[in-house]
DNA sequence: GAGTGGTCTAGACCACATC
DNA sequence: ATGTGGTCTAGACCACTCA
């Protein structure tokens, strides 16, 4: 006795490959849903109920009478609101971003071991956050080539100011989901410098692993800032 | 023209009133889904759509075969895992708690205000956690009377060591969501004392409030602990 | 075996977006 | 007016739990 026929599981996965495939692409539409039911020979209800978990799950975004597209994932904004008197707040904060250094580089075995690639090189990025003109957090970010390999081409002057979408937008590459590790730590010399405050200062650094949909780690970044202007909020569910 | 059925948003809403009516109790199951559905006069689908949601946002569990019952809500063994080289890594930590201190106190216009409460008067606690015997971090809880007035009963020594499913059992109230809000400072004298460290000593500080169904403040927590022994990770979707 | 939730169907009808 | 997703129905059948 075989199934013949997909249960909304099953359809899940499919959909899934379907995106890391590039056969539906980050940002574009997928086809309806009585199109999908006839496509696979199953029952709109069943079709709505694997989208419905994708859709929860933040792959796809649906708008009620308009198609369902597939997400790009986070935007990576995220960062900046962990510290004090910035864009939540009133008035207009004016975060800013700007890439300092590109270069590539040797995966070793630290970074494979936190990040399980197992390509040869990564492009290491640095890069400062700015607040009102001021630098709040020093970042050092690794993506892995080749799957970042456009990325080269790109001028840092060019980058656009935020870097989860132009990952998706160049790349293909969305950041479903994240970890950061905040911890505390006494500010090194060149960080501190970069920062503008003295080595020994107070610091608070935040690892972050970035994922794609497959549960892959596509971006490592640590983020170096000034622990006394530090506030980070959570919800807990 | 009168809509003359429920939808399932309106049954939504009718099961949280359930709950917080105490018609449905925490922890125990509610009706069949089909008994549900002949009281509401409402298909079987609608029903489970209801209670779908419900279950998404934890406020109902389910479990294939066995009826659905009424969340506790958040346990509250979430604050130690933000300290290295506790619960989550390998070999056995031993967690624990004390409460130092029980007293009735005014809520002044801060607490009121960042809380919301409007009645006279709160309970204030004093706890201290321990990892492996070592005070780790020093507690000060506020929740509001009368609605926990059944915990002045309780002797402290006799206080669960977690207190979400004292609160669940013995109050009714249930700690559905709470946000944290992680900022550094150098310790105060009593509070470096409590901890075993010397004043100026850098320290963490986790201000907490948490929410029951109805999405009013049920607690105000400020925990304060070792910075260079703090470690937290959250996830980012 | 009786009771519960889990999946799927086929179709009706509603609500929103767009032309 | 057409196409999309949103809601609801009534019923069949499956899968799990427990006595």
């Amino acid at each position: 006795m075989s199934k013949n026929s997909l249960g909304y599981v099953d359809l899940v996965a499919i959909f899934k490959k379907q995106i890391q495939s590039g056969v539906w692409q980050i940002g574009r539409s997928i086809p309806s849903e009585s199109a999908l039911a006839k496509e696979f020979g199953v029952a709109v209800g069943t079709i709505r109920q694997a989208i419905i978990e994708l859709s929860n799950d933040g792959v796809l975004i649906k708008r009620h009478g308009k198609s369902t597209m597939v997400s790009g994932g986070l935007n990576g904004q995220s960062m900046l609101r962990f510290f004090r008197g910035n864009v939540s707040g009133s008035g207009q904060a004016s975060p800013t971003a700007k890439v300092l250094a590109v270069k590539e580089t040797p995966i070793d075995k630290t970074l494979s071991g936190l990040t399980g690639w197992s390509t040869k090189n990564a492009l290491r990025l640095h890069r400062m956050r700015f607040i009102n003109e001021s630098p709040t957090l020093f970042e050092t970010i690794y993506i892995p080539l080749p799957k970042f390999k456009k990325i080269i081409k790109v001028s840092p002057r060019d980058y656009e100011s935020l870097l989860y979408p132009m990952y998706a937008s160049l790349c293909e590459v969305a950041v479903m989901k994240a970890k950061d590790t905040v911890s505390f730590e006494l500010l090194k010399k060149s960080d501190a410098k970069a920062l503008g405050l003295r080595e020994g200062h107070p610091g608070v650094r935040v690892d972050r692993l970035a994922f794609d949909l497959s549960g892959a780690v596509v971006e490592f970044r640590t983020s170096v800032g000034d622990a006394m202007a530090f506030q980070y909020s959570a919800e807990v569910n």
